[in-house]
Order: structure tokens, then C-alpha cells, then sequence
DNA sequence: CGGTTCCTTGACACAGGTCAATGATTGTGG
DNA sequence: CCACAATCATTGACCTGTGTCAAGGAACCG
């Protein structure tokens, strides 16, 4: 991780969706207030280990991270990928040891917000911290969502829910774009999905076949979501 | 859901390990300041639906409740099993709206403590706010470990993990204690790891042969927890 | 352009879902 | 308190889906 000195979100394409952005564009408190600590994250490299004591917060700018439940999982039991304006997993509001390890599965650029230079914020503007915690409940929120994703369903209708999952989410920062791209290895989607990667790109053939999705190596295309959503629900 | 009127945590067993218990007995404030309500939930029936207002937050005094994510996963998945001593799944520090619903799998005695109640005794000891704060982090933690402890994971794997994690989680009420009692059917079992009932009672039978485990109807005891260790772990 | 990693596809075995029948346990009313 | 009914648990047979092993091909990187 390397330091890239601190920015201004004035200039970001992302402040409407992510937190600090909206911190800064919210009032009085300017980004240069916040220090945003902007850094890159080579291709599988972490941005911390489990263990670690964690002194900000950090939101994914582009690329995407992968959070490992290494204590409990093993070292491919993966319980979220971070895209472009969503946080990475908050687990305490100053610096506590992290119960997860974060690695970029493909070049990545990140925000870090100390906890220091927050709670000052907070102090200052006291709705920033209610805002805070409705993040940190949906993080919980997050966990759930995966569980019902892969318990009781299978191969496909996990592989279905993934997509339209991941696509929702860089939909918000791209509205309307047909097409997207896999920042992760199969590998890494059948260590999230609880499968094996042969799984999950016979998945991929398949849902292909029925004509639902085009997929050509990272990059994914959803031909009709409807369908898509018929077969995560199990109503094909 | 029938009142009972208010209790003195002064006389529970289980005000050790309780939370509300350790409030009332940590300080200043006394179990009639808490105001703890104490009501019985009949077998099969709710303590609250999804979408309900929640104005307390609950403790399980004995019985066992289940907790159903009926939103995302339908009418089985059940996200936790409470047993006497714990608190239900909190979703906010005041009266939110329920993700879940809670049904009694036996007949149950719960206590319940008002968020208003609870805030005003936060604010005359402010230490009781951190520490609610820390359940609350353990919860997130707990569907993280349900989530380790079914993906990628065989039926007789996630049975063992289930048998051990509640034997734990009764014997800070009951140390010691050889024998324990499903209160949950094989069926909310399933619910709960993801499986089949049948698969369930196969995988007892089959920890019976081997030997680890004795079940009988309801009553469970473990004869090798170190060995049925393994066999969560998948090293056997 | 060559080497490495990643992805796809096939064949096969086995775990677990499904369907069905029997046996045990619990609860209820006479 | 017993008997009956209803629910719940167990076991077996069968079949589908996914893991495993293996090989070939595509994409990516230096």
C-alpha cells in the first residue's frame, strides 16, 4: 500500500454513493478537513491482515477487495467483495483488531478515513454519526443476504443471485451500463458461493446456453435480469 | 404473548450470564428501575412478526426461540437459535422495525427490557452503553459463524458444529452438564444448517454409530466433544 | 512472443435431496 | 390414567447435482 497523498472529492465521480463524499460535500466540513488518505492496492496484496489493529475506515475508490473470514472459513471463505463506493466491513468504531484480512483481487485504489479525524467530525456535526451506524447495521445486513444466497440453493440460482447482486451494486455508479466486469477469479466467486470454481463456470456455460447472461472471460453481460431472477428464486 | 408483571433479577439463575441480569446487579440501578417484563410464549407462537415495531430488546430465560430471515431466505431459514441467557438479535438501539421473525420452538419465558427504559439507565452509567454496544458487534459475528459453519461443509460437518456450538453456549448456563436437550425439531434444525430433516437424523444416526454422540428423541449427549471436533473441522 | 495463470469442458463417483413406509413420542379427551 | 390421534423421527431405495480428477484452450503479463 502505497500513499498517494490526500484528495479532494469535489473531483470524484463517486461522492454521491460513498460515505466520506458525502460527508464532505454535506456542509461545513471540507474534504481537505476529512484527510482522505488516498493509496493503491496492487493485485493481491493486502490492505490488512487479521489481527491487525485498524485506525480508519476505508472505502474502495476502484478495482475491488476481497474480505476473507480466515478465523472461522479458511483462507477462501470470503464473505464480501467491495466494489467501487462501498466501504469495507466496520468492525468497531476506533481502532479494534481486525476478524477478517482484506486483499485486492485486481489493482485497486482505496479512501481511508482515520477514526481520529472522524470522531472530530461527529463532534461537529452529530447527524454524520446516526448516518454512520445505519452503514454499520446494513454491513450486518450484508452477511444475511449472502447466507440466504447459498443456503438451501443451488449451483445456478447461487451463481443467478450473484450477478444480480454485483450488478446492483455497480449499477449505482453506473446506471444503465449493460455490461460489467468480474474483477474477482472464478476461484474467488466459488470460495463466496461455497462451490468449486468448475461449478461456477458451468454455471456461467449454462446460464449462457438458456441465453440469460453473455459472458466472455471477466467480462459479463445480462441479457434478461427477470429470467435471471426467476432462476435465483428457484421458480425457473 | 401473556404479562406476568416485573421480576427481581436478584433471584434468577441465570443473572450471570445475563445481561440484563449484570445491569441490574452491577450498580446503582436496581432490577425494579430496569423494569424488566417477564412474559410467557406459548409453543409455535410469535414474539414478534417481520415489519413489527420493536420497543424492547428481549432475553431468552428458558425455552429456546428461533429467529426466521423470512424475508430473504422464505419460512425456514432460520438465522438463530436463542437459548436461556441470550439476547434476541438486536436491529437498532430504539423501536425499529423487525428484519425477522421470532417464534417460540417450545414453550418459552422471555424478559424484555423498553429502549426507553434502557436509555435512561445508559445515561446514569454510561458504561452499560459500551458494553451493549459489544453484544451487538457478537451478534454480527454469530451469523458470520453460522455462515462458516454451513458453506463448504458436509451434512455430518455441519451437524457436529451445530451440536458443539450449542452444547457450549447451554453450558455457560449449566457447566458440567453431560446431557442437553433439543428443545428445536429436526426440521428447524435443517432450517437452520441448510439440509434436509432426513438428512439431519441420518447424520445423528450416523455420530451415534460412530460413537461421539448419544441421541434419543430430544435429549443429546456428547461422549467425545474432542473427536466430534474433528469431525466438524472435517480432519477426522 | 513465450510462459504462466486462469478458464472451460468431460467423465465419473458419491453426498444429499426426494419419495415412501414404518416406528417413536407427545398431547388430548374420555 | 389410559387410549387414540397427530405429529415427529428414522430408515431405505433411488436419482440428481456437485465435487473430484484430468486434459485442453484462452487470456494475460513480462
Amino acid at each position: 500500500m502505497r500513499k498517494e497523498g490526500e484528495g479532494y472529492c469535489g473531483l470524484c465521480g463517486l461522492r454521491r454513493i460513498c460515505f466520506p463524499g458525502r460527508v464532505a460535500a454535506g456542509g461545513s466540513s471540507s474534504p481537505r478537513q476529512l484527510r482522505i488518505r488516498r493509496a493503491r492496492v496492487a493485485r493481491g496484496t493486502a490492505l490488512y491482515r487479521i489481527g491487525e489493529r485498524i485506525e480508519s475506515f476505508y472505502m474502495v475508490r476502484s478495482g475491488c477487495i476481497k474480505e476473507i473470514d480466515v478465523a472461522t472459513g479458511g483462507p477462501d471463505a470470503i464473505v464480501n467483495f467491495c466494489v467501487p463506493g462501498e466501504l469495507l466491513i466496520v468492525q468497531g468504531a476506533r481502532g479494534a483488531r481486525s476478524q477478517t484480512t482484506s486483499i485486492a483481487v485486481e489493482a485497486s485504489y482505496i479512501c481511508a478515513v482515520p477514526w481520529r479525524i472522524f470522531h472530530q467530525v461527529c463532534a461537529a456535526a452529530p447527524e454524520i454519526a446516526g448516518e454512520f451506524i445505519e452503514l454499520v447495521t446494513k454491513a450486518g445486513a450484508s452477511t444475511r443476504e449472502l447466507l440466504a444466497m447459498i443456503r438451501g440453493k443451488g449451483a445456478l440460482e447461487r451463481v443467478a443471485g450473484f450477478l444480480l447482486n454485483l450488478r446492483a451494486r455497480l449499477q449505482l455508479r453506473a446506471p444503465g451500463q449493460r455490461e460489467f466486469r468480474l474483477g474477482m477469479s472464478r476461484d474467488d466467486i466459488a470460495g463466496y458461493l461455497g462451490l468449486r470454481s468448475e461449478t461456477v463456470s458451468r454455471s456461467f456455460s449454462e446460464l449462457a446456453r438458456r441465453e440469460l447472461v453473455v459472458v466472455r472471460a471477466k467480462r459479463v453481460q445480462i441479457l434478461d435480469p427477470q429470467e435471471l431472477r426467476r432462476v435465483y428464486t428457484g421458480q425457473e
